[in-house]
DNA sequence: CCAGCTTCAATTGCACGCGATTTAATTGCG
DNA sequence: CGCAATTAAATCGCGTGCAATTGAAGCTGG
């Protein structure tokens, strides 16, 4: 026999009240809208990240990358492999603390750009949402993420 | 040279101002916090929204667990016979369809509801939100993934 | 100056997600 | 009835995420 639970417990863990599940499938939803037009222009969905992160600051170095997207080296060492042999960007040790890896753009990486810069109007288009709405639904999520990664 | 974007698309494409990378590093935050939560009683993330769905309906076959998370059998194949080498369910051919996989809970499937159940208000408190205003982002973030997947 | 601590990236192993294909079972249509 | 189309799950391949470990490099206190 299931041993009871109350209403309250129950109703928690009704998978419908679940924020958890509703941000776990909206982002994999979202993925699936950026597959096509990523697909576009070579990269996924985490690798057009890292091209986000570099395009607004080239030559970082590996963990800073990983700072801002919330990544460890596990991910993006390989991730960052496989965006050199597709030419975008280049992967140096630092002469001044060889254990630092500073992540460059080629030219190929930085023409690239162009070429992402009208996905972000399609995404918009997508969510049929208008842009203060989705502002301030952003700063909600990014509230409780930063609320979440404090613990 | 990189050719010039328009300032509205240069606002675009930081990464801040993106919904999409609050939604990613959101969920990926959210799966840290559940992670310790959940090794307590031997499950991941997507092994407990499996679990979430048979405790509300035991028997359902995999497609229709895959409806309710919106995955795939790519996904839920593998993951059901971990669960199931677990213990904690079992996969049954349908006898009057054998096309579909039927899948039971086992007691011990369903002993791990009563574990479960401390879980959802240990996340409402790493959360430091207040019910109304979790509720009220949870149907927003549900409304934009429903909007997402009808693309 | 050097032994131990810390930092950084890389590596390894495991579990997803998912597109694409395969296999098996059922359905539907002529 | 017979066969093509459809459906369901499984399989395969690839790219994440991430914990844990490794190894190299830099730092630091005695």
């Amino acid at each position: 026999m299931t041993p009871p639970l109350s209403a309250t417990q129950h109703s928690m863990l009704q998978l419908d009240n679940q924020l958890c599940f509703a941000l776990y499938s909206a982002s994999l939803a979202m993925t699936k809208v950026y597959k096509p037009l990523l697909e576009s222009i070579g990269l996924t969905y985490p690798q057009y990240l890292v091209m986000l992160v570099l395009w607004e600051h080239d030559g970082l170095i590996v963990s800073e990358i990983g700072d801002r997207l919330r990544l460890d080296s596990g991910t993006l060492t390989p991730l960052l492999k496989r965006l050199e042999t597709s030419g975008l960007l280049t992967r140096r040790r630092a002469t001044d603390d060889e254990r630092r890896v500073q992540v460059s753009l080629t030219d190929a990486g930085r023409l690239l750009k162009t070429k992402a810069s009208p996905i972000p109007a399609c995404i918009l288009e997508a969510s049929q949402c208008a842009l203060p709405e989705l502002a301030a639904l952003t700063r909600q999520v990014q509230a409780l993420r930063d609320q979440l990664a404090r613990q």
